[in-house]
DNA sequence: CGTTACCCCTGGAGGC
DNA sequence: TGCCTCCAGGGGTAAC
């Protein structure tokens, strides 16, 4: 489920809950995800009062500098976050619970790709897999002469150089497709082949789309202790994603569905070239 | 180095 | 009803 919007809507959900709140334990019901999730950890954090939450790409990253490291989480593929009251029984796929004194920081994730990992330290910039993460797109690096660097030469199709995470981090197959269906280039065309008046419009309409989902995000939650899918369950309405054969919403031509790198794309035909 | 194919895992949808 | 196939919002690794 989650791409950039969804992970920031999430943290900044679980922010006036958790933050400066001690951690009084830990479980791991199921260890296995994609990597394997430490054992000690609420060894480690018991006790310690979480001191931030940062987001890295689709990366969740909390802070307990008087535990000297960090824990780090992705959501994968599946994954979502929701707080529930420390009586809560846990569902079917319920792999980890943070605890804190009045709510539980519950991971669900059905298939497992996400992850819970314990980084060792100040500096979890230099983990291997945060280390090689591009640019942040709503970062103020992220201009259209950033963007226009990383297309140069490249002749991948847009599409799947807007969701390699080394060139730029947080976007994955729903908003490439609606950021290129916005920007009016098709995802077809190689990446080096866009001109700077197509490159400044495709900047511009990444950080507009992405902003306007955590934006759609932050008003569809309510109440996240109690609503009921958490932050990660809400969606930008698409104009393009999952709407193969319906109308393009500006011209009305169907909707056209591609096969990408082994990821499916969707876009306009007629307005996106 | 750049790009693609395949793999991890579970569940839901749709065809028969 | 069951069984089968395909598909799914991610990303790492191996192979060309």
């Amino acid at each position: 489920m989650p791409e950039l919007p969804e992970v920031e809507v999430s943290r900044l959900g679980l922010l006036p809950h958790l933050l400066h709140e001690p951690v009084v334990g830990c479980l791991a019901r199921r260890a296995d995800l994609r990597l394997p999730m430490p054992q000690d950890l609420a060894a480690r954090l018991t006790g310690h009062r979480l001191a931030a939450i940062v987001r890295r790409g689709k990366y969740l990253l909390f802070h307990w500098p008087t535990a000297s490291g960090w824990l780090l989480l992705h959501l994968g593929m599946s994954g979502s976050l929701r707080l529930t009251p420390p009586d809560a029984p846990a569902g079917l796929h319920d792999h980890f619970d943070l605890c804190f004194p009045r709510v539980i920081l519950r991971l669900k994730d059905p298939r497992r790709f996400g992850l819970v990992l314990w980084l060792e330290g100040e500096h979890p910039e230099t983990h291997p897999l945060l280390e090689p993460l591009g640019v942040e797109p709503l970062s103020e690096a992220f201009t259209a002469d950033c963007l226009a660097a990383l297309l140069k030469g490249r002749t991948t199709p847009i599409k799947t150089l807007l969701m390699s995470a080394r060139r730029i981090v947080g976007i994955g197959n729903i908003y490439a497709a609606e950021s290129l269906y916005r920007a009016a280039i098709s995802p077809l065309r190689p990446a080096a082949d866009l001109r700077p008046k197509e490159i400044q419009r495709l900047a511009a309409s990444i950080r507009e789309t992405l902003q306007e989902a955590i934006e759609a995000g932050g008003s569809s939650v309510r109440d996240y202790v109690h609503s009921d899918g958490g932050a990660g369950s809400f969606q930008l309405r698409a104009a393009v994603y999952d709407r193969t054969g319906q109308p393009c919403p500006r011209c009305a031509a169907p909707i056209r569905q591609i096969r990408q790198s082994g990821r499916s794309s969707f876009y306009c035909p007629r307005c996106q070239k």
